[in-house]
DNA sequence: GATGAAACCTAACCTTT
DNA sequence: AAAGGTTAGGTTTCATC
């Protein structure tokens, strides 16, 4: 791992398809060395799999929400992962710096179950309260199953 | 939108690198019949683009954050995707309801690489200021690649 | 769905460090 | 050895019919 291979990784990235000569012109090497890098990322498990990203409104989950959850008194990690684990609409939380104690990602097919899905956070043991951004327009969303 | 579609997505989804003829022969259609479809979703947007699943392990991107971004005025959903997505560091962006006009999720190496990308998203056109907050732990990581 | 030219992938071989 | 370049073949893509 190089930064030669970060590179390729990086025109991977925005490009799965992308030709290893058209790579090898970015990176400076020919195709071939580039097609046994790939082989290589590939073997070592580095690159995992060569996927699509598909127009979320074709899997219908449109609605989408960013939520601040603040907590009174101290919440233990494993605690807020036992409740936002719960709740199958939560897509993403951490417990971050800052005022909030937690931000967490929704995604739901509608504003009414997206609602339904932010009262149970809400009702959760020490959630003091919560401060909701709905998401107008995804501007980027790059794959990370991580 | 029909069902041969859903199953050339499925089959892209497990391997974008598959060929036309290898589609075909698993929906039941001739290779340039599988690339005339293939083309018209990308086309119609269905297909947003390839890309590969990376070990996060292995391109270590532990340090991450989320940022709210405020404008001067009006800013245009287009120009800040254009912004936004000339950062590599940013994995999610989409403008949001509430005070701040766009939400950013950002991952690398380290704070301060971090830092650098921050630094990119400032200093473009109409960026007022920002808002971060580190993420500490994370609690919930769904799969999500649409 | 079929065809043919162009582009690409792939493996073997050679050169360099 | 290890890594890159070059070449030649077979295969795939892609426009056209």
């Amino acid at each position: 791992m190089d930064n030669i291979d970060r590179r390729i990784l990086d025109e991977l990235r925005q490009n799965a398809r992308a030709g290893y000569g058209d790579i090898g012109s970015v990176v400076g090497l020919s195709a071939s060395a580039v097609k046994r890098r790939v082989d290589r990322l590939v073997a070592d498990g580095v690159i995992r799999g060569f996927t699509i990203h598909v127009d979320p409104a074709v899997d219908g989950t449109t609605t989408e929400a960013w939520v601040e959850v603040f907590c009174r008194g101290t919440v233990s990690p494993d605690e807020l992962q036992r409740i936002l684990s719960a709740v199958p609409e939560v897509v993403y939380a951490g417990t971050v710096t800052g005022s909030a104690d937690a931000i967490v990602q929704m995604r739901s097919r509608d504003i009414a179950s997206l609602e339904a899905a932010l009262e149970k956070v809400r009702l959760a043991a020490n959630v003091d309260h919560t401060r909701s951004a709905i998401v107008l327009t995804r501007l980027v969303q790059r794959a990370h199953e991580d």
